[in-house]
DNA sequence: GGCCAGGACACCA
DNA sequence: TGGTGTCATGGC
């Protein structure tokens, strides 16, 4: 146990090191992370940048100002995002679900005691794993630690966890072994993205990157 | 022109 | 529970 907090906090070290503080989640406010959290899914945050400028220019980024704006103009706004169709619904499945919960407000959700709110976060249709998790993080600055798919290729290519471990298996390769810490894991998780999108691409392996006498 | 991107869900065996 | 199809734009 103690052994695998060293290697984590080495990977850390290293990715810190190379790429410095990132300080994500870059966004202005914690309903833009919630909102880009649902629009990022499966997406080239490029895309997602165009759909929150169009939201940003027509002043829509705010929970009422996504409440009273009907679907179908939702979706044509977010359409660079991708899966417009997809995220429209489930933008507004949040927003409902804000609104029904916790009168719209982010600040009275993130009161809530947050592994409480997990659990509650997962029933909405729309919000999974990585979603809940980004906007507990990011947004709430809760203690718990984001899982993608950078995070799945490099740490299996590390051989620490399994290819098809499941999402609350590699979470908890983190969360058991870290410090509950919401700087640390908000630091970490950002910098495996950014590591990620240079060298952990599905059909490249990491020749070149810093890990690359760690990686299999 | 193909590949891929900071997933989630329904459906199936 | 694990595998597969679906949703879609845009950069490289």
């Amino acid at each position: 146990m103690k052994m695998m907090k060293e290697t984590l906090l080495r990977i850390f070290d290293l990715l810190l090191e190379k790429y410095g503080p990132l300080g994500w989640w870059p966004a202005d406010s914690p309903f833009e992370i919630c909102v880009g959290a649902i629009l990022t899914q499966n997406t080239n945050w490029l895309n997602v940048e165009k759909a929150i400028a169009n939201l940003k220019q027509e002043k829509l980024l705010t929970p009422h100002g996504l409440r009273d704006l009907p679907l179908e103009r939702l979706a044509a706004v977010i359409r660079p995002a991708g899966f417009f169709n997809v995220k429209s619904v489930r933008l507004k499945w949040f927003i409902n679900w804000l609104y029904d919960s916790y009168g719209g407000s982010l600040e009275r959700m993130f009161s809530a005691d947050w592994r409480e709110l997990r659990e509650e976060m997962l029933l909405v249709k729309g919000i999974g794993r990585e979603t809940a998790d980004s906007m507990l993080l990011y947004a709430g600055h809760k203690p718990t630690f984001v899982v993608d798919a950078y995070t799945v290729r490099l740490f299996s290519r590390l051989g620490l966890v399994r290819e098809n471990g499941g999402y609350e298996e590699i979470r908890s390769l983190f969360m058991d072994n870290l410090p509950g810490d919401a700087k640390l894991f908000n630091e970490y998780h950002a910098l495996i993205v950014r590591h990620g999108k240079e060298h952990c691409r599905k059909k490249q392996r990491c020749a070149g990157c810093i890990l690359h006498l760690l990686c299999r």
